[in-house]
DNA sequence: GCGATTAAAGAACGTTCATTCTGTAATGAG
DNA sequence: CTCATTACAGAATGAACGTTCTTTAATCGC
């Protein structure tokens, strides 16, 4: 009978997660990775694929886990408020337990991004995860804008797909952004006056002659 | 009477500086950054300040060389169609000699945005030059939004500094998106649109009763 | 031609790294 | 208790890396 494993297979992949998130791929080394993870290193390999194939994991992880509650306010959401409130969400201080649970501005932007510019397309199978990620929220920002447009909430003027992928742009800039402890005050402010429908319109064009 | 050296200081701080547009810093090894250099290693330490000495010359090098076309468009355009032709230039494939002779969009995206997501804070000197960069372009956004405002080409109604780092933003995701391949059609386009005056008003609003 | 000075070429060094290996340990079946 | 199987702890391996060192070379003044 087999020896029993120590470790928690959700916990390792949760905390590698953190890791690689923090510190990238290359610079994340296997003595610090292992050690924070309470794994030993040979089942790194034999359980995990080694440390690119824990790297794969971390980043479905971190899709499924620290995404998720945005990528439900572009599937659920109803127009311009939500989109208003996404980017509240991303540039706000987080506040308690969980992924983003430090005082200030999160210095780890976001890994999707973090990955596209450290690894890119030099590994198919990342790349395929990142482009994944990406379709996915653009057609959230699409669904969300064309339902805006309908509901009234966002202007109609404007192309959803031209619209999402502006609106993906901003929010993988906020995560370079964050990296270097930029603040973005407004963003939401003005993301919401550039998508709302023209509200005023000039006194002398409104008056009857 | 010294041994004259046989590299050009100024191809050197070139080659370095697409070397490390393309690689990122760790990634770019010492054997291979010299022999594309032309250099002698010893040289590198002795005259160039080590691999990172090298590589803050790159930053620098990058922003005279590279950034150059974008600042201009920033601090001396007039309004809206400057903004949109900055988006226009930093979204269509580089054709010709020069640092983005390719044939399609380049994967290396903007070795500031780069710098910033693989070192961010971890080295103050980088992240001085960053910030630099950064606060720049964002006063030549805030700028031209302003200039724009009073000439009557971008909407009144929104503040400049959120317009500008919005832009900014922008521009930094357009990085990361370049470096998974990823395109942006209408990104100028949408761009105007949302910055633009209202230059359409309903009909039943404008129709006297 | 010699001497002093500095660069170039390439080796050497010490460190870091990912991955594999070895000895020990933990389990359950028999 | 023994055996078979697999995990753990930590060492070992081989490669890669940044930086320094050694030998040779290139210059000009004298």
């Amino acid at each position: 009978m087999a020896r029993p494993v120590k470790y928690d297979r959700d916990q390792v992949v949760d905390l590698a997660t953190r890791q690689f998130w923090e510190d990238g791929f290359a610079a994340c080394d296997v003595e610090t990775l292992t050690r924070a993870l309470g794994l030993n290193r040979h089942s790194l390999y034999k359980s995990f694929g080694g440390k690119a194939g824990l790297f794969h994991d971390a980043l479905e992880h971190y899709l499924d886990l620290v995404t998720a509650p945005y990528l439900m306010l572009l599937e659920r959401g109803a127009g311009l408020d939500d989109i208003v409130a996404y980017f509240d969400i991303a540039t706000r201080p987080a506040k308690g337990d969980g992924p983003e649970a430090i005082a200030e501005l999160d210095p780890r932007g976001c890994l999707i991004a973090n990955t596209a510019v450290e690894i890119g397309r030099s590994d198919p199978e990342v790349a395929a995860i990142v482009d994944r990620y990406y379709d996915r929220v653009e057609r959230g920002f699409a669904g969300l804008v064309m339902r805006g447009q309908a509901s009234g909430s966002i202007r109609s003027d404007i192309d959803p797909d031209a619209t999402a992928r502006w609106l993906l742009l901003t929010s993988q800039g906020l995560s370079v952004s964050a990296r270097m402890g930029r603040a973005d005050p407004g963003l939401a402010a003005i993301v919401r006056a550039a998508l709302a429908p023209p509200a005023h319109i000039p006194l002398s064009e409104k008056d009857c002659r």
